[in-house]
DNA sequence: TGCAGGAGCTATACCGGTTTATCACTTCAG
DNA sequence: CTGAAGTGATAAACCGGTATAGCTCCTGCA
């Protein structure tokens, strides 16, 4: 029998559907012994729910959506959301919800797709990725009353759910280490500036120079892309006055400014320590082999998962989950200045 | 109104259910008049059809599947998957088909997935990546009778529809060109030889090597990692007469394949030629950037997309497409041997 | 003995679409 | 003038589940 439905399974144990409905959903309205019975048979069967009966029934789809809003050219090179994707899978899949997952080329677009994923049903849930300063998403998802969780941006008062690790802290981690090494002239090749956790390492940055003693610490925003990161590394390697280490908020940036270094005969890291925002193989293809901030992404992802389960659950739970801290993976790239 | 059914829309146009359904899907059964006054209300209500509730009643779901099965810290680096992702969801859009994506460990969690997706009617079809030599999941997806492509193996007889650029083709205007350059012994730091394109790409280079009066042409496998393509690299370098070109089948693997020359002080291309199987952003922020075989993956992904969606709508076809040719680009890396 | 209450189950409505059988009405050929 | 075919619609069944009202026993307690 090719995709048995409940009606088969019923027809079996010789009881009704609804019957069978309350086994498989181990729900009460069955003694032990009928449940136990309509299991066996459905297990024999193979029998699977027909998910878009149950989601008619149920008014529930056990899917829930990604879309990230990046061109697509500057995707693939970040490791960051293959394992932001496979950390979610792993979360999701142990209840049977399955991720739907878009790229899209702008915020229009994305804001375009939650309009229609809760229109068509297709979504219980979304999670939400790189938050800028005052993102539009916010209040068009909250309109919807579709239950979202923002990765990478603690929520504020009123705000959605979240999960995320402190970008200042892990800032610091980073200048510390490089102030501790005798570095004073550090400076910041940052991302896009209405990201917020762009916003919020410039900050963490400037808060800290004074205390470290840092002499310059300018942060100089990009679009995250190697070729404004190459550019930008010249231009701060060209002034009369070199700063002695540079942190990139990205390993593709953190890569092209090395090559830069090179090319302009800057030895790393004798003369300049280079510090990536982001680990990946990319980091430790590199010759040399570049310090960079290792984040769990994964775990980033099953949390993410975790959570926004728990906010479709009970809607209007707001939860502000922190995760573990990054942690500096130091390699060759960074030594003390010369 | 919030998330109105054709039922409200009925009512309005002061039809039955079925009219709308007729009218909305541009079906025989009502007049032009009707038909556009049911669209102005449907638009003006802003409806968007129930997923689930289409799916139940048409039986088809909308919806496509792909299965990764690859380890995760290996897939974020390559821009393939990426990129072949948003072609995909290019060509499936404007048939507002969505994509379901799945990264699993290995191929018996791939076949698992495909049956239960079969099962729960979740999708309409799948796209198969990585086929292997006596690859298992085509008797599974058939014995299924679920809907497949195969994407970058040409199917046999009896096989699934596929949509392929020759890899023949590619390895020739590789070794073509670096035997035109003058170099003699070339080697082949080659992939995962269960894979069907690895073996095609080793047998292309054995066939072509007599032809091209090449003096050595060595296909080494690995499993794509960085770490077995530098050992390779490494081990080739170390020989008493060395190749003076090397293909790597993975950008990966080249940058690897790179680090290690400089390590060793083999200069590139001076001494050594680097050609790269797949470019990305990764070949160009090297030093020297690596020359490489490009192909157009995200066209690669439309073209399956639009394949499948015919063998969808007439099971059975077999359509074995195939795509533009890679093109070598080239960039630093080559050079006549010294 | 009577009745409340609960366990265990059935029958049925329902979710929001699609599909089919049927019907009224018009048109046109014979 | 009659019959056949075609047009434009309706009503109802259907897809495969879930949710709910209600029914039948059985038990316990007054």
């Amino acid at each position: 029998m090719a995709r048995p439905t409940i009606a088969d399974i019923a027809d079996r144990a010789g009881v009704s559907k609804g019957a069978v409905s309350f086994a498989l959903n181990g729900r009460p309205g069955v003694s032990d012994a009928t449940r136990a019975r309509i299991l066996a048979i459905a297990e024999q069967l193979s029998w699977r729910p027909h998910s878009a009966a149950r989601a008619l029934g149920a008014s529930r789809v056990d899917s829930v959506g990604l879309v990230i809003a990046r061109p697509a050219r500057t995707l693939g090179v970040e490791p960051f959301f293959a394992h932001l994707v496979s950390g979610l899978q792993s979360g999701l899949s142990a209840h049977s919800i399955s991720l739907q997952l878009l790229i899209v080329e702008d915020t229009e677009a994305e804001i375009e797709v939650y309009h229609r994923w809760h229109s068509e049903h297709r979504v219980d849930g979304v999670i939400l990725v790189d938050l800028t300063v005052r993102d539009p998403r916010i209040d068009e998802l909250k309109a919807l009353e579709l239950p979202a969780v923002v990765i990478g941006g603690r929520g504020g008062k009123g705000a959605l759910p979240s999960v995320w690790a402190s970008d200042r802290d892990a800032m610091l981690a980073v200048v510390e280490y490089l102030a501790a090494l005798g570095h004073r002239r550090i400076a910041h090749v940052a991302g896009t500036p209405n990201f917020q956790h762009t916003q919020r390492r410039m900050r963490a940055l400037r808060d800290a120079a004074p205390r470290l003693g840092l002499v310059d610490a300018p942060s100089l925003p990009t679009d995250f892309s190697d070729a404004e990161g190459a550019a930008t590394t010249r231009k701060l390697l060209s002034q009369a006055v070199r700063p002695t280490a540079i942190v990139y908020d990205s390993d593709v940036m953190a890569v092209a400014g090395l090559g830069v270094a090179m090319e302009m005969g800057v030895s790393v890291p004798g003369e300049l320590s280079i510090v990536a925002f982001d680990d990946s193989i990319l980091t430790q293809l590199m010759h040399p082999a570049l310090t960079a901030l290792s984040r769990d992404t994964f775990e980033f992802g099953r949390q993410a998962a975790e959570v926004l389960l728990e906010v479709i659950a009970e809607p209007g739970t707001t939860i502000n989950r922190r995760t573990a801290d990054p942690v500096l993976t130091v390699r060759e790239s960074t030594a003390p200045p010369s």
